[in-house]
Parts: C-alpha cells; sequence; structure tokens
RNA sequence: GCUCCCUUCGUCUAGUGGUUAGGACAUCGCCCUCUCACGGCGGUAACACGGGUUCGACCCCCGUAGGGAGCGCCA
C-alpha cells in the first residue's frame, strides 16, 4: 500500500481561519494516524492579492497550534516552469486549446444564459475553430463533452456528475499564469497526494479536477469533502462572530490545545468522548466519523474546553503562558508571587488566560482606591479591621492556615459571620469583589501588601 | 436560474429497523460556600414536513420545505 500523503493548501489572502485550522488538523491528524506524510503548500498564483504578511500569519499560527508538515511549504509561484511545461504539453496533445474570445464576449454569453435560465459556461466558440486566430489568448481545458465523473467521497459517499455540467475552464489565463484548478492537480499530482482532505465549497471543483487528471494519465487521489463551519447564529462565520483568526484566539488567552480539541470535535466525533488528548486523536480520528452537515462554532463551549485544560495541564507550562499575557498587560511580575501559584489560585475561576491576566494584576501592582469601595469600610468594621490588623501583623507564620485562623478568629471575636468580614477584607485587598479565597488570596499577595492596603481601608 | 451538498435538544453530537432517543456546552433548580468559581445532584429541551417500503421507522426510498456551496482570466 502506498504512504498516506495530505496537505493543507491555504491561499496567503489573509490569516488562518477557524476552518482552515479544522481542515489542517483533519489532514495533519490522517497523516499521522497512517504514518504518512503532511505537506504544506501555498497556494499563492493570485498574485493581486497574495501577501507576505499572509503567509507569515499562516505559518505562524501553524506554529502555534503544533502543526508541523513533513514537506514544505511549497510554494506555487515558484512552479511556474512546471506548470508551463504541462500547459503546453496538453496544448500539444490537443487537450487544451487557445482561446481568443473576448472577456466582453463572454460577459455577453453569460447575460444571454442566465437569461435562458441557463448555467452559465463556455461554449466551446475556440475549441471548433478552423481558421488561425492571432492577439492575446487564455488556454482553456478540452473538457469531455459527455459521459459522467463520478467518485467515492470519503465522508459523502458516491458523488456523480455530468459532464455536460462541467465546461471548458481556463487553465492559463492571458498573461500566462495558471489558474487555481489546474495548479492544484498538478501539484497534487507532482507531491503524489494520496489523500485530498477539504472543504465542501470545492466539490463542485472536484470533477473538473478529475477530468484534467485523467487527461495527464495520473492516478487519482481519494477525497474527503469537509462541512462548512458556521458562526454562531449559524450564518456563514465572518468577522461578525468576533475571532475569526486562530491567532486571535491565542491573544484572547485559549490554549492550542483547547482550541484543537474543540475543533477535533467540531465536525468529527467519537461517541460521547469529549475530551481528547493530541495522542488519542492521532489514534481514534476516522475521516468515517467526520459528520456531513455544516456546524456552528459554540464560543461557549469553546471556553469551556478552555477552562478544562487549564484546569488539567501542568500549572508550570500555564505559567509561562500567563507570563506572556501579563506582560501584554503591561503588568510587572517580578514583585510577587510565582504565577504557577496564581495558576493554582486561579484557574477554577476563569475560563482564559487573558482573564486570569486581568484578575491577577492586583498581585503585582497597586489597587485603585474608589469611593465605593471606601462604604463597605463603616465605622463599625473599622475597628474590626484594626484588630485584624494586628492578628495579622503579629502571626509568626505568613500561611494559608495562619491567616484563615487569624480572620476566623476575629469575625468570631467581634460577633461577625465570617462573610461579613472576609468581603470588606477582600475588597480592601484587591479592589474587587472577586478573588480566590480569602486566605489563598493574602497568602499571595504578602504580608506587606496586605497590611498596606488594610491600613489604607482603615484610615 | 442551473448543478451539487446538507437537515436529531438553542449549540456540538451518539444512534445505523424494535431505545423511556444517550452524552457534552449553554440554561434552570437544589446542595457545597468568605466572594467568584469549581464540584455534586436534578430539571427543561430534538428526530424539518409529506408520502411510501416494512409487522415495525430517527434509521431505507421518493418528494416538499429550509439552509449552504459552486456556476470567474479568485482560491
Amino acid at each position: 500500500m502506498t504512504p498516506v500523503r495530505t496537505r493543507f493548501a491555504p491561499s496567503p489572502t489573509g490569516y488562518l481561519h477557524i476552518g482552515g485550522a479544522r481542515t489542517a488538523l483533519y489532514c495533519w491528524l490522517y497523516a499521522h494516524k497512517t504514518q504518512g506524510k503532511f505537506i504544506l503548500r501555498i497556494e499563492d498564483t493570485d498574485m493581486e492579492r497574495s501577501t507576505q504578511e499572509s503567509i507569515q500569519a499562516i505559518l505562524d499560527a501553524m506554529d502555534w497550534l503544533g502543526l508541523g508538515y513533513e514537506e514544505g511549504p511549497f510554494y506555487q509561484t515558484k512552479r511556474f516552469a512546471r506548470y508551463a511545461e504541462v500547459i503546453e504539453q496538453l496544448l500539444h496533445e490537443g487537450k487544451a486549446y487557445r482561446c481568443y474570445c473576448s472577456k466582453e464576449r463572454l460577459e455577453q454569453l453569460r447575460i444571454e444564459q442566465m437569461a435562458k435560465k441557463e448555467k452559465p459556461r463556455y461554449d466551446g466558440h475556440c475549441r471548433n475553430a478552423t481558421i488561425v486566430q492571432t492577439g492575446t489568448y487564455v488556454v482553456r481545458f478540452n473538457n469531455p463533452t459527455q459521459g459522467i465523473v463520478e467518485f467515492d467521497d470519503l465522508i459523502r459517499g458516491r458523488l456523480v456528475f455530468a459532464n455536460t455540467e462541467l465546461d471548458d475552464l481556463i487553465i492559463a489565463r492571458s498573461d500566462g499564469t495558471p489558474t487555481y484548478n489546474f495548479c492544484v492537480v498538478v501539484d497534487d499530482w507532482d507531491m503524489q497526494i494520496t489523500h485530498v482532505i477539504r472543504g465542501d465549497d470545492h466539490i463542485n471543483n472536484t470533477p473538473r479536477q478529475i477530468n484534467i487528471l485523467r487527461a495527464l494519465g495520473a492516478n487519482l487521489p481519494c477525497y474527503a469533502h469537509l462541512p462548512m463551519i458556521l458562526g454562531s447564529d449559524g450564518k456563514r462565520l465572518s468577522k461578525r462572530h468576533g475571532a475569526v483568526s486562530v491567532m486571535q484566539y491565542r491573544d484572547e488567552g485559549y490554549l492550542p490545545e483547547a482550541l484543537l480539541n474543540y475543533l477535533a470535535r467540531l465536525g468529527w466525533s467519537h461517541g460521547d468522548q469529549e475530551i481528547f488528548s493530541l495522542d488519542e486523536l492521532i489514534q481514534l480520528f476516522e475521516i468515517h466519523d467526520i459528520n456531513r452537515s455544516a456546524a456552528a462554532f459554540n464560543p461557549e463551549k469553546l471556553l469551556w474546553v478552555n477552562q478544562h485544560y487549564l484546569k488539567t495541564s501542568d500549572p508550570e507550562y500555564i505559567a509561562n503562558i500567563l507570563a506572556w499575557h501579563m506582560r501584554q498587560l503591561g503588568v510587572d511580575i517580578r514583585q510577587g508571587p510565582s504565577l504557577t501559584e496564581i495558576v493554582l489560585a486561579q484557574r477554577e475561576r476563569v475560563k482564559t488566560l487573558q482573564e486570569m491576566a486581568e484578575r491577577s494584576s492586583y498581585f503585582y501592582q497597586d489597587i485603585e482606591y474608589t469611593s465605593e469601595m471606601g462604604v463597605h469600610f463603616t465605622a463599625e468594621l473599622k475597628p474590626v479591621l484594626a484588630k485584624l490588623y494586628n492578628k495579622l501583623e503579629d502571626l509568626l507564620d505568613w500561611t494559608k492556615e495562619s491567616i484563615h485562623q487569624a480572620v476566623a478568629s476575629v469575625a468570631e471575636e467581634s460577633g461577625l459571620k465570617l462573610g461579613k468580614l472576609a468581603q470588606p477584607v477582600r475588597i480592601a485587598a484587591t479592589g474587587g469583589t472577586v478573588s480566590p479565597p480569602l486566605d489563598v488570596t493574602l497568602f499571595l499577595l504578602g504580608r506587606e501588601r496586605t497590611l498596606n492596603r488594610l491600613h489604607r481601608a482603615i484610615r
């Protein structure tokens, strides 16, 4: 059996988005599962829209996701000589021809066909031309005019198309550059791709590509067409739905393993299992188990998956990434508790690392005192806070246990329920009403910061 | 308009002719509790519709409706 070779072939006209990432993941998984090769190919034949920044953005995103490739990245713009060679061959063999039709004629044709409620397609005008024409021309592929093209899609089953539905597509533009459908075919052929896994927006391109592959005498790869990913409103995914760029998820504090896990599960499943390590995915992934229908992207569930990984991953690993987010926020973490401790204290109460960073800044930098905070420190409470201040100041050991003991005993001595004391202290210590358990919070804050802030509240 | 694809709780999905239609997220309630969470327990909630086939259809077939994609000298 020939070794499996899959490829991910984005066009560099923007960042890597969620849908592309999932396609890449599935290609990657299948290659790894079968001990095959995963190839990255940049489809940059559209010189107008392709940019170097986009290429870099895609590479960066693949890197962040950890989707490494065994071969590539290959660039189509570097393979023009090869395409020209194949086009020449096709022309020579009469499997392609020069078409001198003007864009105006083509446009007119399209309008007429639409008016007749027909599917617009090239009428083969130059295919049958007997006289020698001159001027600018494009090269069209001689598509079969009858019969059918059929293939077994690994996800949808047998798909059948009538050749009469297809037309003689352009494979080389008037400036000589090759077009997408042609490059894909030559590349997949040259790179010996065995499994073409791509979005189902390519289903309609497949019969055309198969016809070219046949004209070239190439073996056909297996095809698997993935359903689309929809926005949370069921409409097509777009900027309106918030983050669609993979790197934006990094910026917002998601872990790559969480995004990957969520994406894997969006459109694919293995029974009722929700959480998969990468190794498990490699082991359990089957193209056959991919769903046929489009799936809506659900940000809430991604959040849940992300928190799951926040809670279960190695705290030091998480702390490393948290450091990056702290830096993004401009928080200097040199003075304060270790980030690993912060992770341990916060991971059960936040869903993203960005949120964790935002909610942990008071451990490292001064808090703002607002008048709203003041109302919590009533005249009756201030003596109690003072008592706590003294107790904490006299504590022999600054531990969670001793701190808890101090707070509890002061509350009891003052006839207050723990909450009645804890909450004002929390506000005094953190500037807000939400934090990890008070003993943990004060412990991490350290004696000096705690006493300073308590003092400020009593004043 | 034409061609192709899709259709199970709000969302992601399990299901492959006989199930009280299962799980997860979200949501609601209760418990835990110094806040927020986490966790535990429980609840609401789905087979788009209409015909067949069959003793029996979520499951098979055919329509209808709805959604999506393609029909470029874009990819």
